[in-house]
DNA sequence: CATACGATTGACT
DNA sequence: GTCAATCGTATGA
């Protein structure tokens, strides 16, 4: 088993689109009711503040706040006014950008994972709510740092794919085409 | 105050 | 494939 260590600071702090793809093989770690889950991230996409299709396009609001603030802290949001999805903060602080978490793949926790989502198992964590309800962040997350608190991201030891699936970002209406949206290829 | 619109999901034809 | 659910935020009267 490789040892399992919280990215640090700086390594949050470069560009959105730079830590989308190396964000891909990581794992998101979450305890909450007491128990442990985790995912591999296996699905990424960076929003800039230049970007038409970010939250921070037009500047500050309450909402996004913890975008504008320093990177590896946790961006929740609610979607649809129904579903949970997260960001990692990434870039200087001040500059309003974060890399969505889109899908993971489950490791640790699964039977705590389908109580949670109560469908089968290829639909656990395979979109940003759902990955969401399955880890059981909400709400309560927003603004919480990955590196002192319940929420992490871990590198145990697997490398990004040197090769990762790039192509535009889903489910948005505007700079349809900016290819930041970051997978891992199939084995 | 009124209304339109999502960085989605799940149910249904 | 189509479409409703559901609510915080933004925009305009």
């Amino acid at each position: 088993m490789h040892r399992q260590a919280r990215l640090d600071r700086a390594w949050f702090e470069r560009d959105a689109p730079t830590v989308g793809p190396d964000l891909l093989n990581k794992l998101l770690v979450v305890t909450a009711d007491g128990v442990r889950c985790s995912g591999r991230i296996i699905e990424t996409e960076a929003y800039m503040p230049d970007d038409p299709a970010s939250h921070t396009f037009n500047g500050e609001s309450k909402r996004n706040a913890v975008m504008f603030g320093p990177a590896g802290h946790l961006y929740v949001y609610l979607s649809y006014g129904i579903h949970q999805c997260a960001n990692v903060v990434t870039g200087p602080v001040g500059s309003g950008q974060a890399v969505l978490i889109r899908a993971v793949q489950p490791v640790d926790g699964i039977e705590q994972m389908r109580q949670r989502r109560g469908r089968p198992d290829r639909e656990l964590s395979d979109g940003p709510g759902k990955l969401c309800q399955a880890l059981g962040i909400g709400a309560q997350h927003d603004g919480a740092d990955l590196l002192a608190s319940e929420v992490a991201i871990v590198d145990d030891g697997f490398a990004p794919p040197s090769a990762p699936r790039v192509g535009p970002r889903i489910g948005i209406t505007k700079a349809t085409t900016t290819p930041w949206r970051f997978r891992r290829p199939r084995p």
